[in-house]
DNA sequence: TATAATAATGTGACCGGTAACATATCCTTA
DNA sequence: TAAGGATATGTTACCGGTCACATTATTATA
């Protein structure tokens, strides 16, 4: 590595001005004489000359480098929201770091690196849910949460809107002239299963459907958990016509479970999911899905970001963001 | 955000020692008498001071920072790639930067940005086929490709034995009886379509199979492909009995296909895919394919763009990374 | 005890930009 | 033609570390 080693120094040597004119010339401002101008840029061009990231850095006091973190890289969701974090950081002339963080400790150790050499000028957390470890982030530093809201006036965050997904869904169901509707949620102490579950209520309520305790089963987002919800729904005498599965790997899951037990989805029993992974057009069958717009989530967390960075007295907004309903094959007209 | 100001000079002071002792501390290298060592570094403490990365940039001219580029972040293997990078490259005491590049145009632009403004100290190039703006990078940069080799001795590069898994792929359905074999390809332009191709000849070679054109269709990685493939074997009289998709979308799709023709997977016909992709045990039926481990090929390439950065006469090291089979239910004994 | 050798610490410059202020140049206007 | 104001450019310090070398303190050797 290493090369072009030209500093504002050469250059201005070349063009026979000072290295300040130089400076002048790279950030076009000031008002330089455009004969000036002109010599400058050609010894640029001549020297191959462009300005050192990290020099400026030191000298502005600015990084122009974002971090964002998350529990992990591939599942898709997040990967989304970074793939438009990134997009939008770059557009905006920021650089994104990225690291992941499965757990509280490697979290905390990251933050700590992160801040205390102040490489990065705000941090991007991706998390399903909002912990103690998460709210140490000292207040000073500029951070969006993407996915659960800590409802810190201090803090920005880009959610999804889970209560009303849950009622779309539900009301989905509901339409199809479903009233046995059951729910495999998320973990109940993640914020955006609650969100959910509260919509499925209230979709519920507003059709007159008294909610049932047993048509409630708590999943772990796997599609492992989905296939056990169905076993336990199967065994209940009056079992659910429809079920509502808070991830569409949960539904996956569920879908299995039921093939395996000789029901045909969605003739018995329709299933709904919740993400729209990619191939969730291709199981089988299509799965009827809620959408969540992730990659637009990134970039406004990111715009977010970059303005509190930049306007450190914008107040820091908390983006809820509108799902949208999916309908694919999953799902039919409850005609019993 | 901000704060912490505290520089080394704030801490000499305190500790009644010269900045430059207090350099050695940090550094915890040269002799310095342990007595002013516990001086200083309560100092430190005291001050909540912690070094400047980027003014430490500026001094040594290293960055310890690393950059990934990418077609995209969400694809499954890539965001498995990098995340195994970005684990080896902190375990080592670098970041990583992460953009997506999903066409020459950009990744131009980003290489010259990172390599400009100096910000980066080594390149991860995540590409399924080496194109001419890929060998653009200057030959002085430390680089490392992650799913194709440039084939140039200065750079570096991470892949999968793809000729190995063809082999493997299609002798899994040689020993279950098949001998009407074919194969979906992604496009054949990409290194790792003809290096599974080749796999695939070699393994009818040994068998003694004769190889059909008509039995090879090329896809584009995308479900919808696979389908189409399946439409076109099976308007041939003497279809197939069995399927080698190069991905496991185009298996999906081509699984998909079949169904939607009436044909039973695996009883009529054998799929066996390649990735093993998230989900791929959860699909209908689950499905027989090829891992690659992609996360140990982060890793893998993440050390070797460390130690050239490190060691630059070290030399560069081509990887070549091993498959491994895959069984679940998508094959079985051909029994005709 | 004088002197060399070694260990411990200090000094000042430097990395490559930017900021603040100083100076020189040019054009108006009285 | 001298003074005043704007415009253009230069000077110097500074950001916060590290490096090379100078200096001082300590110990070993004669």
């Amino acid at each position: 590595m290493s090369r072009s080693r030209m500093t504002i120094r050469d250059v201005a040597a070349l063009a026979g001005v000072s290295h300040q004119t130089v400076s002048r010339v790279i950030n076009n401002s000031e008002r330089v004489k455009p004969e000036t101008r002109q010599r400058v840029e050609n010894a640029i061009q001549e020297l191959k000359y462009s300005p050192n990231a990290v020099a400026r850095s030191m000298a502005r006091g600015r990084t122009y480098t974002l971090a964002c973190i998350s529990p992990n890289l591939t599942d898709f969701t997040y990967a989304s929201f970074i793939e438009g974090a990134e997009l939008e950081a770059r557009r905006q002339g920021y650089f994104l770091l990225t690291a992941s963080a499965p757990n509280a400790e490697t979290f905390a150790t990251l933050v700590n690196q992160l801040l205390a050499s102040r490489r990065t000028e705000g941090l991007l957390v991706i998390t399903p849910k909002v912990e103690p470890h998460h709210v140490r982030i000292p207040r000073y530093v500029s951070a969006v949460f993407i996915g659960a809201n800590p409802k810190l006036d201090w803090i920005a965050s880009v959610t999804l809107d889970d209560e009303n997904a849950g009622y779309m869904a539900t009301e989905h169901l509901i339409q199809l002239n479903h009233t046995h509707i059951a729910q495999i949620t998320g973990p109940i102490a993640e914020e955006s299963s609650q969100g959910r579950m509260r919509g499925y209520q209230a979709a519920l309520n507003a059709a007159g459907i008294p909610f049932q305790r047993r048509f409630i089963y708590e999943g772990d987002w796997s599609a492992t958990s989905g296939y056990m919800a169905v076993q336990d729904f199967l065994e209940q005498e009056n079992a659910p016509s429809a079920i509502f599965a808070q991830n569409d790997r949960m539904a996956v899951g569920a879908i299995r479970a039921l093939r395996d037990a000789g029901r045909h989805v969605p003739k018995n029993i329709s299933v709904i999911g919740f993400d729209d992974m990619p191939l969730a057009s291709y199981f089988d069958p299509p799965l009827t899905t809620i959408l969540q717009d992730t990659y637009r989530m990134g970039r406004e967390a990111a715009c977010q970001l970059i303005s509190s960075i930049e306007k450190p007295d914008n107040p820091c907004r908390q983006l809820c963001v509108e799902p949208k309903l999916i309908v694919r094959q999953s799902t039919t007209l409850n005609d019993q």
